[in-house]
DNA sequence: CTGAAAGCGCTTACAG
DNA sequence: CTGAAAGCGCTTACAG
């Protein structure tokens, strides 16, 4: 019913070889034919048949991109929403599609990921988080197939990478609370199985030590990327005898939720409490007072995963396996102390 | 280098047809030959190729979304990424994968669709959004393609669509602040020529002039979806001799861009200006005061889109060519007068 | 209940 | 510079 070659073969008196490498821009056509080729396509309105393309080229030109199943909870935060526009801003500009899938455990990720790339569905694959021992990244390295984390991996550290220096991030932003004269800072980690989690411990506690200062258990919790986690962690502190003077968020919304609750209860930010968050999402500037927050980098870190995972998938030779997108402070009211204190 | 249906015919003594209905649960193949098979299929790792299926088949359990071409602004407002939290959950629920495309222009959305379209690639698409006139719109019901518009179209008022009463949304928007004993009560609008700017224009007005009250044209003034829209209409409505005392903003980006200049020049929500937003995403009600909203239902517009999508690509009847989902104004502090003004 | 054969729409060595 | 032929991995009438 549609077009395809061998009606466009038959009307320009070519065989299907010639149209097929007309299409493709093989060297040796003669203009005059690939013209007339041209012509006839387009007069009849030819389009090529993508799976049929696929089946024999082995290609797709498509990527993959895997949600983490918590996405459902993970959209609220705009993380997802910005790192997969840089993804599709950047595959499209590059020619390619782009697939989204995910699973609601670990077992229907690890499906969806093997229907993906057993089915050749896709030429490359993105993660867009890391978790420790992961069984998708142990799949992916297995198959041999191309794909790229968002993240850091432990146990496979020379698998391409897109990622922020999370220690030193976290390290940043410890110190610029250490720099407004804070002792008592506390920590509202992320869920401890993430490699982001672990990696801004390490870099409040580097922080923390390294200026001397003391670190209390207490002062540190963990939980959600959610308000609720945010909120609670507040609350537990500040029923703490000897609470911190300022807290280090894992994410903006988790500190959003700490401001929240503190304007509830009637405290002041950054007076009672200071904040730091990160990822410097448009909430963070908008809440009153704004919150100071690590910049990532988010579009930046899809658009890059995706420009690194099209290059792997051409066999682009790439020069850096492990790409460090730079983050920045921006620093508001949250956590700078004004003098009408 | 995979293995493929032959392989498996092979090691198991039988056809690849055979196979091949064991794999499509053909009825007529006997018990022991289905489990031998499928045992065989499990030892070998045996995958289907997609691709290959799809060529014969014409279908390809995938889906289309094409994103608005200004996807890049559009996505810093929630709404994008909660509309394809909704489609991806439903569409995944169904076993459909979905695959995301877009252009920076008019005819770049075009091109994008046709390739989906005529190279096979997706079973049915999803459009984001709704213009007047839109060539993408005619594209597809030119082909016959199955489509389902989250939005209203006016030149093909037969087409699958799922859309929010926007009309009356605006009415008890409009209402609202009438109830609060408002008179003078302005409209910012989104851009002209988008569906949902007019539909919700035509509410404003008619909840006006049902009230009797005047509708200077001063109070009307159309921006994007954006903050800055918001902040450039306040600043304008603020400096009218004769200025309105509410105001109904088209999205609550906008509403949030009006209350922050209002902030900053040291005015008094709701005491100097009354507000309300449509959308309730997650910045309104944390703003402060925060926002009221009419709750539109994102996530169910993307969650009903998919469900209608796939049921029309599967042949299935639909009942109703257009849903409208339900919509509901949350009252917060911008639009409520306490008492202790 | 099962197999042989044709075909989906394209690409690509192999010849010439 | 161009064509005939084989083949990518599957499905599906047609027979039996």
């Amino acid at each position: 019913m549609s077009v395809t070659i061998i009606d466009v073969a038959k009307r320009a008196g070519v065989s299907p070889s010639t149209v097929s490498r007309v299409i493709s821009g093989h060297p040796r056509i003669s203009p005059a034919t690939t013209r007339k080729v041209k012509e006839i396509m387009q007069e009849m309105g030819y389009h090529p048949n993508v799976m049929a393309k696929s089946l024999v080229s082995k290609t797709t030109q498509t990527i993959g991109i895997l949600l983490p199943r918590s996405a459902e909870e993970l959209f609220l935060n705009l993380f997802f929403s910005e790192i997969i526009r840089g993804v599709v801003t950047q595959s499209t500009r590059s020619g390619y599609d782009l697939m989204m899938t995910t699973g609601t455990s670990e077992s229907e990720e690890v499906e969806a990921v093997t229907r993906l790339v057993k089915g050749r569905r896709v030429d490359g694959v993105i993660l867009l988080y890391s978790r420790k021992s992961d069984p998708v990244i142990a799949f992916l390295k297995e198959q041999d197939f191309p794909f790229v984390l968002v993240g850091r991996s432990e146990d496979y550290p020379d698998i391409l990478a897109v990622d922020n220096n999370n220690v030193q991030a976290a390290y940043d932003a410890t110190r610029h609370l250490i720099a407004q004269g804070h002792k008592r800072i506390g920590f509202v980690s992320g869920p401890p199985n993430l490699i982001v989690s672990r990696d801004r411990m390490i870099g409040y506690k580097k922080a923390m030590q390294e200026a001397s200062l003391d670190i209390q258990s207490e002062w540190i919790v963990e939980g959600e990327f959610l308000q609720e986690s945010g909120y609670r962690a507040m609350s537990f502190f500040m029923n703490l005898p000897h609470r911190p003077t300022a807290l280090v968020a894992i994410d903006d919304i988790v500190a959003f939720g700490v401001l929240r609750g503190l304007t509830e209860l009637g405290y002041k930010v950054p007076q009672d409490l200071s904040l730091v968050g990160f990822n410097n999402i448009s909430i963070s500037e908008l809440a009153s007072p704004p919150i100071s927050s690590i910049d990532i980098g988010i579009y930046q870190l899809g658009y890059t995963a995706s420009q690194t995972l099209i290059r792997a998938v051409k066999g682009e030779s790439i020069h850096q396996r492990h790409i460090i997108i730079p983050h920045r402070l921006v620093a508001r009211e949250s956590s700078l102390h004004t003098n009408q204190e």
